[in-house]
DNA sequence: AGCTGTGAAGGACTTCACAGCC
DNA sequence: GGCTGTGAAGTCCTTCACAGCT
């Protein structure tokens, strides 16, 4: 058992050294990077911002833009435009120096990058208030997520539709989620039940776990968790709610009426 | 206006630079990190796992838990202990060597550096789905985070109590926020509707806001805002799933129906 | 002997700045 | 002239490893 990976900072670390292409001592030659190699070479930060970049480029595509420069996509992404450029660097060049990005073929290839040409069915556990939410989100956020179905462990709900899936038993999440291939497990059950119901998506050979609950789960090495950890946000913005009331935001605190050697009143 | 700051990575790079303590070339000597810095010289990173501390000692606390180690703690939030233990060092050292911290007092000093010992008023804009679910989250995670304030654009909804708080009507959104002194905003409208609202929470006072209309904000450099993501994150799994599958796991995939040299069927 | 606290080393990510192409 | 792609430099964060207290 590991704890849960590469959330909102790097890849964990001794975590990461199982999925690491293992430092490659190649026989005879230096180190030979694979073309396939470059996928494991994005650095995870980046690939959270592709996700970004491709939102926005779509909404480029709606509003019938061709080509966009780097500065442009920057901007309505919200990240500085070296940063994007280097981003975009990582999954090849696709660029027009002088120019800018074919829109189409952005979109194209992060899509291509981050498995979205493939569907991957989603399994949400827990059909309280967020689990409503999560199930009527329909076919979830953008394409390419159908939620194919619905568990909860409350005898009474189960046959009810919701968002037009029929919620079935907890304990037929191993079945259910064989049949239907489910590849992402969605956790919204209260926190006492989100080990047990993670082990059992586990079992049933999901791979990777969305984490709504307040809890920190334990999985297998080759299980990739993201979680979504509402009071930890709350939490950081009170930190910084804080941080202002003390800290001098444009010029440090007086002391004795001086500011870093200069008289200030 | 700049874009929003420090999400799933740094703190924004320019952004900083107003907030951070200028470099400091103090006359006559070399620099003096006054005391009261120590918060800003807290790693982002750090802060969001501090909330995850707390968690897990409040439920070591339950426990009748008197002390802990770093490595019990640490194994419990899902990290090394060497990372718990720098974490911990960025507010003070309140441990005892050779036996372990003391559960309370780790309690309070985290609570205290996230600035939890007051209560920071949340709005909820946007009672779809999502919204309801929020509210009645009841108190919001954790105590400290009371919701003072709910509103939406449907005149239908105005004045229905929606986990025991009446919505407002988005119009009157300053007003509201100013009287009920909002502290942070949460907004859970639809894409198109997130910049308007958070314009008006801004201009309403709030500083802090929690995104998760999938939607990158425009705010001033004053405001903080963090986001969740839906769509990022499934997409950043759908990834990771990508990957597996050229890559070789644990087990390499079928060709022929073997596996790695191992008959299969 | 056990465990914390922390400099120092290491690694990951970001930014700079400019060569290279259009 | 404009804009991409990318080594190199810089910054932030993590991990190591051990000194220092109990």
């Amino acid at each position: 058992m590991a704890a849960q990976r590469g959330q909102r900072n790097g890849v964990a670390p001794g975590a990461a050294e199982v999925t690491a292409p293992i430092p490659r001592v190649t026989a005879g030659g230096p180190e030979v990077p694979a073309a396939r190699d470059r996928a494991r070479a994005i650095p995870e930060a980046a690939v959270a911002r592709l996700a970004v970049y491709l939102r926005v480029l779509s909404g480029l595509q709606e509003q019938g833009a061709g080509t966009v420069s780097s500065e442009e996509l920057a901007v309505a992404a919200g990240v500085n435009s070296a940063k994007l450029r280097k981003d975009l660097s990582y999954i090849g060049s696709y660029g027009t120096r002088g120019v800018g990005y074919e829109v189409s073929v952005l979109i194209g290839e992060i899509e291509r990058i981050l498995g979205l040409t493939r569907k991957h069915s989603v399994a949400v556990v827990g059909i309280g208030n967020l689990g409503h939410a999560l199930a009527n989100y329909g076919g979830f956020p953008g394409r390419g997520f159908p939620v194919s179905a619905l568990f909860d462990i409350d005898a009474d709900l189960v046959g009810i539709p919701v968002g037009g899936i029929p919620v079935d038993h907890i304990e037929d999440i191993t079945r259910v989620c064989l049949e239907r291939e489910v590849s992402i497990g969605v956790i919204a059950t209260p926190p006492p039940a989100a080990q047990g119901v993670c082990d059992r998506l586990v079992a049933a050979g999901v791979q990777c776990i969305l984490n709504f609950a307040p809890v920190v789960l334990q999985v297998p090495d080759h299980v990739e968790v993201r979680k979504v950890d509402l009071a930890v946000e709350l939490q950081v913005l009170s930190f910084h709610v804080a941080r202002r009331a003390d800290g001098p935001p444009p010029v440090r605190r007086t002391v004795n009426g001086r500011v870093d050697g200069m008289v200030v009143s």
